[in-house]
DNA sequence: TCGATGTTATTGACGCGTCAATCACACTAA
DNA sequence: TTAGTGTGATTGACGCGTCAATAACATCGA
């Protein structure tokens, strides 16, 4: 194996830190317009999602890829605010079934708006239709490495 | 301004999840083969490039894009562990200079190697010549991109 | 039916990161 | 010299994420 160059390590650490920065700047806008952070956001989408059909905290958790634990907390954190509840699974009594309550419905529509259009005006307008291609690629690529890894 | 499409969401989520899922994977090897946190890391290393030139915390957390508060606390942590010291600046009497401790370069010496070899095995090795090419493009057209909105 | 084993979900402890407040010192202008 | 302003660094409070432990229930085989 050869070593590390510095183009790649350019190219890592790049991709860190600007990720990052990305990271924090959406963050903000969201929080402003709706009071919700990224991870909140992440959460409520699935359980909007599944609509009637009644979501589990562990599908839930896979589905975002998140550890069990971080979710629980999360969601006791986001029940205290009035953001979601929890009921028990009408089968499985160990279960929990997650609901939006209103005003987590009422967040997550104010903050929609605003998300969709900071990933596009921070992140998808600085590249080309050809960068978006290559960098999907990329992803994939490493995703594919990863999971093999 | 035009909508967000399918590609671009994709291509964002996608940068996210696979920089997590990478950062992740490349931490846990460097704990283990040296006890470093990645943060402890980047740390570290610029305050041995110092070297005998006084490095002063603000300059440190300038130069690695941190919050001073941030790196005061995490200074406190690597100090009660034995990695760093802070001493007084001989001028600025408000000022502290850090130093690195026989351990704490010890133990950077063990995690430089690991740390290296997994940003090229799990990053670099996935990646074409052209990729990281395209990926280090990308990645400065959206820091221009940011610095400017 | 009972016991072993697996699964769901939560909890506590602890390190981390952010924000606002604070303290100590330096610098400048009257 | 001193009052006012700016800067370096730390602190406390609090939400977050990880890890290990635990509680509650399901499932399956004897």
């Amino acid at each position: 194996m050869t070593r590390l160059t510095e183009a790649e390590e350019r190219a890592w650490s790049g991709m860190l830190n600007v990720t990052a920065a990305l990271r924090k700047r959406m963050g903000a806008i969201v929080y402003e317009a709706a009071g919700l952070s990224e991870t909140d956001y992440t959460v409520l989408v699935p359980i909007v999602y599944a609509g009637d059909t009644p979501l589990r905290s562990s599908e839930l958790a896979e589905a975002i890829n998140w550890d069990r634990s971080r979710l629980s907390h999360h969601l006791g954190r986001m029940e205290t605010r009035g953001l979601i509840r929890r009921t028990q699974h009408s089968e499985d009594n160990r279960g929990a079934v997650l609901h939006i309550t209103d005003s987590g419905l009422a967040a997550l529509r104010q903050a929609s708006g605003p998300h969709l259009r900071s990933i596009k005006s921070l992140f998808a307008d600085a590249l080309s239709a050809t960068q978006i291609e290559a960098l999907t690629e990329i992803v994939e690529d490493l995703e594919r490495h990863l999971a093999t890894h």
